[in-house]
DNA sequence: CGAACCCTTGACTCCGCTCAACCACGGTGG
DNA sequence: CCACCGTGGTTGAGCGGAGTCAAGGGTTCG
């Protein structure tokens, strides 16, 4: 792995108050590797082999059942996935694969459970990883079970407008039919959706977003920091990464 | 808190390996206390500051939104809940509240990050609890998005039928309206899919059920360990726990 | 230029919710 | 002992949300 790599890494939340010696254990069984999009990462079902760091690019987290496929969260730089399978040595509950070009550190399984066993402090940061990505779940869960449809993407729609009041303007982070996904419902349905929410001031032109109206919005979707809260971890996606994709209009 | 209760929370698996000094400084903050059913415990939004071990009873996890509510889970012994917010010190994302009499531990939220700070053997048994909680939210998510209602109940059915081939006996472990919720339907519903599921030799009377023909409940549940294993925590019930409950038909 | 792919729209179906009535059961108090 | 309720469960009727199927338009890419 190239030094400038490590700095990168070093520095991230999850690594940067460790022991230099723990990190280097950890480093030393690493890989970082750039993959193009569209390529499966994980399989579910899967041993849980290695920890993943995503760096730079987007992954998309997935199940499948029966024919059927859902999307569960979608990963953005830099966070790290599957730590819960990694941690019990079980089987991967979900899936991966890149959305775009990705650079993803690959960090053994073995190797992590054996530092983390004897660092406190690196303990201590994968315990609080873990915890937010648990609730980013519930949160999740919470949204499918008590809200309709359309309210939660009007929920959507805020969480994604920013601290704005009045009017604001945005790009979808993901395809739609990836939102669609994540938020529980069919391409068409969410297209429907939208077009209900243009009584309601959205106005929508391919990924851009117009939000003429925050309240009216807000008085759908009732936002709630116990639900909409933003601590990261599988959200999608967090606005702080407005990239400019190639083709994007 | 008396020593009998002591010995016995010392004997978790959160606890068993831990410090017996660490040990004493949880402790010694904390309260065991008894409960009548239908005690609000906690309401969601509220700083954690407690965490919570149920020693004894059914305590369930619910939130709430815009005039609705939902069961996410139900806690049995011997385990813990709101582990997450405690740890990051963020406020709670459910509510809980008694089913049964029921006994429960409350451990300060600073002594636990204290401890859990400096006993790396504790600190492991905390994130391997925590990331059993995270895999089961998943699985209840998966479960909601990938699974029709239906669908849903004959998982369900099948996890408490017990590892039994050909016929299954069982009672079911909680009144059906809170099964409803958890399902994520309402009681109406679960009322006629359980009527549905008759034809395929499911017969119900009050809370007793038998299966009669396992193989046909599981062509339409097609049960798989990526969502119904049961490492525990939440799923409503671990039939471990098949309890005489006062009144039972 | 053609082939995918994504998005949208329409028509239709059906699952699941709402509302309402009814029953069974248990507890309470006259 | 019995009338009275409150609660949980069941059933039915009706409706609406959301899925399915099918077709068409716009883009991107080989």
């Amino acid at each position: 792995m190239r030094d400038s790599d490590l700095d990168e890494i070093r520095d991230l939340a999850l690594f940067r108050d460790m022991d230099s010696e723990h990190f280097q254990n950890l480093m030393r069984g690493a890989y970082h590797q750039t993959f193009p999009p569209q390529v499966t990462l994980i399989e579910e079902g899967q041993q849980a082999d290695f920890l993943h760091v995503i760096t730079e690019g987007a992954v998309e987290m997935f199940a499948r059942w029966n024919d059927r496929e859902t999307t569960m969260a979608i990963v953005r730089p830099v966070s790290t996935f599957i730590l819960a399978a990694c941690i019990n040595d079980a089987p991967y509950l979900m899936s991966a694969r890149t959305l775009m070009p990705s650079r993803i550190v690959m960090i053994p399984g073995a190797d992590l459970r054996k530092v983390f066993a004897s660092d406190p402090i690196f303990a201590q940061a994968i315990v609080r990883e873990l915890a937010t990505c648990y609730r980013s779940v519930v949160r999740h869960a919470k949204g499918l079970k008590l809200r309709a449809s359309k309210e939660r993407l009007a929920a959507y729609l805020i969480r994604h407008a920013g601290p704005t009041t009045g009017v604001a303007r945005f790009q979808l982070p993901i395809e739609k039919r990836l939102l669609a996904s994540y938020l529980g419902m069919t391409p068409e349905n969410l297209s429907r959706a939208l077009r209900l929410l243009r009584d309601e001031g959205v106005a929508v032109d391919g990924l851009r977003v117009e939000v003429r109206d925050l309240a009216k919005l807000a008085a759908i979707a009732r936002p709630n920091p116990l639900m909409d809260g933003a601590e990261s971890c599988g959200e999608p996606d967090s606005n702080s990464h407005i990239r400019a994709r190639i083709g994007s209009r």
